[in-house]
DNA sequence: CCGATCAATCAATCAATCTTGATGCATCAA
DNA sequence: TTGATGCATCAAGATTGATTGATTGATCGG
């Protein structure tokens, strides 16, 4: 039973992933969960910066944190990975039709 | 054989995918190719804005166009939703690790 | 406690995108 | 050839998003 979701659902994770900085996040993330430190020196990148773009990757629910002691870790969630994909597999299966006269 | 797209690459999809109004237009377009005139009618939408977010997503890769006298007739590329789904789908198959000590 | 480390947040600047209305260029019907 | 239609394009302004550096709060080791 897949919960279909609606394309202005999906809007927020698409721009999650529109940015080049955000989605070399998201490949290190699918190795595993990593704490902010880890991923700021891996991607040579300022603390602030990283900082908002794990928020925004965040808040439109691509990503999962939790806190350890001193160290928040970031994990990808698996569902809204899972969400994108049907939704772009809906896509694909939906019959495309030739177009009608028009206008 | 999986041509193995780069995040980098997908990120013009999914810039081109970050905008309710284009999702509306993929929908739309989902069911088979329209001419502008129509996706302008359907979607009550000024005629110049509806270009320029149908030029992001041609520019993208998301969409192709054909001329038909004096129409434009629109479609989704195939490829281009095969190539997000089975980039999501290597994401979801990356074996997840537990993150490492840290730091 | 104290100093250090980790990470979020804020304000300011800068940059990219979107919107709007106007204009131009083809195509078509008459 | 003229007028109308379909659509791209352009310039200006508005909106949104990203970067930077500084600050703050929390947690830790000593």
């Amino acid at each position: 039973m897949t919960p279909v979701t609606t394309a202005q659902e999906l809007c927020p994770l698409f721009k999650a992933l529109a940015d080049p900085r955000r989605l070399e996040v998201v490949l290190a993330l699918a190795a595993g969960e990593r704490c902010v430190c880890e991923l700021t020196e891996q991607m040579g990148v300022a603390q602030s910066k990283l900082s908002f773009h794990l928020k925004v990757m965040r808040e439109a629910g691509l990503l999962d944190s939790r806190v350890q002691g001193r160290w928040i870790y970031y994990r990808l969630r698996p569902e809204a990975i899972a969400e994108l994909g049907d939704w772009l597999e809906r896509l694909q299966t939906t019959a495309p039709s030739k177009a009608q006269s028009c206008c």
